[in-house]
DNA sequence: CAAATTTGCGTAATCACTTACGTAATTGTT
DNA sequence: AACAATTACGTAAGTGATTACGCAAATTTG
């Protein structure tokens, strides 16, 4: 028995959670079988970098939508491991640069293609079924941003 | 634009945890709009309790799925809320029960009627559409447990 | 039935984030 | 230009979970 399931569309978010930290498992699973020392949570940031060449912090903060302080940290860690460089903006000595070092590029360069496996079975298991979960969480994601879940609540049941 | 969307299938654990926060806040929200000192956190346990009537600390991480450090930090913070009562088992010293208190009992009564609505309103929300997300979460999680997602990927890549 | 193993619980340390706050650089205002 | 407001970043502290570890009670085994 799994009271979670059980529960309905009550344990909604409890169920999003551990399928999500199961999701991240399994990824560290396959980057520890392929010896890459990666981290799931690096991915966001990292992936980011390679696509925009070079962002400040608090640009990566926005638009992956965690905090700067967060965007530090990893950061931090990246740089640590030589994965990535920074280096204070020339035109605004407030902000300070990302980019993937010569290092990072090489490890980038194998992680996409595990990146591209990881998806192509993802999208097989994912578009095989008959509820496809990528299309449902956007429709809920846009239902949520739509109106706030607590403004929804209240005229659904109509309280003043 | 949201790059995590963007990366499709690569950043579904992203995704589905950036849908649970938001779903665990915006449950806080709806009880503090009723100015009801709870959290969505202790949702399960409580819940458990409601159901089962009296639990020990390892029977409620086995069935909820966290671990049992995480059992008695929630079980601290109820009992000192009064929500909850613990006791030494008779049968085995080493157990210790939880029970919901009398306070408790007063406060879950409110909560059933906000549980109601809630779980009325995610029902309409999530029933009206095309791709149903509880059915499409109970796909992918029957999938990863039928084969681990590790073993699964070797399968799909035909790696030795 | 004594010794070894297992089980249940508690605490400490750690982790990955967040919020709160401070400082320095830039921009806006008059 | 001076001063106020804003922006970018960094650090510290807090949060909510985990893993690691140890002790005591119960159970299994020879």
């Amino acid at each position: 028995m799994d009271i979670i399931a059980d529960l309905g569309t009550l344990a909604f978010a409890s169920r999003l959670k551990r399928l999500s930290d199961l999701g991240m498992q399994s990824t560290l699973d396959i980057y520890k079988f392929y010896n890459i020392d990666f981290e799931p949570r690096f991915f966001p940031l990292f992936y980011y970098l390679s696509q925009k060449g070079e962002a400040n912090i608090m640009e990566i903060a926005d638009v992956l939508k965690v905090t700067h302080p967060g965007v530090i940290q990893i950061a931090k860690e990246l740089e640590k491991k030589g994965l990535i460089i920074s280096k204070k903006s020339a035109e605004d000595a407030r902000k300070r640069n990302l980019r993937i070092s010569k290092k990072g590029k090489n490890l980038l360069s194998i992680l996409q293609k595990i990146w591209a496996e990881i998806r192509a079975m993802n999208d097989e298991i994912i578009e095989s079924r008959e509820h496809n979960i990528m299309v449902a969480i956007k429709e809920i994601e846009d239902a949520w941003s739509e109106k706030s879940y607590l403004n929804r609540f209240k005229e659904f049941h109509k309280i003043a």
